[in-house]
DNA sequence: CCGGGTATTTGACGTGGATCAAGGCACGAC
DNA sequence: GTCGTGCCTTGATCCACGTCAAATACCCGG
């Protein structure tokens, strides 16, 4: 196993197994109230091992939900710093940004999924925050929420531990940033969503992806056209198959031996 | 002003100015004691808007200090993480490694930093912290730190925005090894280091730098070679005078300008 | 001062991935 | 249907950086 397998690259934890059951949320409007008891991603956005009076003051903060347009932005960087958000459906990429236009997707965020942590440090957005489809998001203030981890320890270490695994998850992103091929790098990307889509309840061998080949390229360090050979050539090794955006994993053994081997692959 | 400037690469919070001018530790053994009273980086460790009872009691959690010599392990990957980590003199890379070898490094440590935050999320330290130089650390063991931060609200978000500004510092080394040149990255180097001397109470012209030209290399993304080719390019132009690693900086505005213009620069 | 190991520089050369450009395909507007 | 627009693929070419190799400088212990 290698170490990049272990370092994950996503902000998701291990879900409970308990719950992933319920994590198939597609389209469903479940009905817009402020509590979170009726919604499907309940057991995922909510720390466990809360008292049922904490767990009440902790779903009141939350805010009902908000939607976004494919391509509208959450946050912008340089905004002020207000809210924590969930992703309740759809998904996002966050990126930072260089003065003459060159993006860097730091990561792609789907259901379950918390954005706006990195903004903790400073009154202001760090990164800004892009819906790749459209979205429905709960937003949680944030002042109230770090009075009352103050009061409940788990919320505390739940806080505590989110930003911390957003740190492993980065030297992650930045060893395949600056120590990989193209090709690792395309497999890792590929291995990392099958892992999530699972942990959501969908097929690890047969999804479809909610970015554009220009974002890949842009998380991953590389241009769109390297990401779509990569991606052919995968397709031809019989790997892979790629038909736009729909992926179909046909030999994830392969594709994990294409990373941290001395070898390169022969494709 | 660039984005990467903003975002500082640098694991130092800007350091409160009253405090600067008593940051130069160079040789001077302070007495080994167990409370922080008489050493020169107190105002740096310590959380600011603490009582003094729970300065005291925080100050009683830090060990004596522990000594390394260059090259010896802080500690390893996959090491069972216990205490906190700060620098008190000498200096760190922190790394990262693949199976077979290629290391990254995500970021070198100089007095008053912190080393193992990020192994909060987890029993085990993610990352490798490796001495460029005989060094002294104070460790503070987590678990009653953890405990403490429960009751002292100042520690709690001193903990929290040491987490969220390190996210913030490691999105913008994925914006440097995912979109930068070799010479932009050098230049942001560079820059970096001499705002961290400066920090320091050191010359933010003139300084030595602790760490080879691989472990730069391992840092940027690049070889060794390029690295250096980079440097002589920079001295061959007159914005700086490389010797080794004493590195003088001539012309920091043209380092600054390196950075984020459409023109490349015709070093 | 000498010798051996290590760090740095520099050059020559090769190549992985960027760039430029063209063409195909899906999808929505009309 | 046709047109447009955006996304994806593929090919041809280029160049920034990696690789390999050699020379030089530095450090340290004798």
């Amino acid at each position: 196993m290698s170490a990049v397998a272990q370092r994950s690259l996503t902000s998701t934890p291990a879900l409970p197994f308990s719950v992933r059951h319920q994590l198939r949320v597609v389209g469903a409007a479940t009905p817009v109230t402020n509590a979170c008891d009726h919604c499907a991603l309940n057991a995922v956005c909510l720390p466990e091992g809360l008292t049922d009076t904490d767990r009440q003051e902790f779903t009141a903060l939350i805010l009902q939900h908000k939607r976004l347009q494919a391509g509208q932005a959450l946050f912008h960087a340089g905004e002020s710093f207000t809210h924590l958000y969930f992703v309740k459906t759809g998904s996002f990429k966050t990126v930072v940004l260089l003065d003459d236009g060159r993006e860097q997707v730091t990561g792609f965020h789907f259901a379950g999924d918390v954005l706006g942590i990195d903004a903790i440090s400073s009154p202001n957005h760090p990164s800004q925050a892009v819906a790749l489809a459209d979205t429905h998001v709960c937003a949680i203030p944030f002042a109230p929420l770090a009075r009352l981890s103050r009061r409940v320890e788990h919320l505390q270490t739940y806080l505590q531990r989110m930003l911390a695994r957003e740190v492993v998850r980065d030297q992650g992103l930045m060893l395949l940033l600056g120590r990989m091929h193209a090709d690792e790098r395309v497999a890792v990307f590929l291995q990392n969503m099958s892992r999530r889509f699972k942990a959501r309840g969908c097929s690890q061998h047969d999804f479809t992806l909610p970015m554009a080949r220009e974002e890949i390229g842009n998380y991953l360090g590389l241009t769109l056209e390297t990401v779509s050979r990569c991606f052919s050539r995968l397709k031809n090794a019989g790997v892979l198959d790629v038909d736009n955006r729909r992926i179909r994993i046909l030999d994830i053994e392969a594709l994990r031996s294409a990373v941290g081997g001395k070898e390169r692959m022969a494709w």
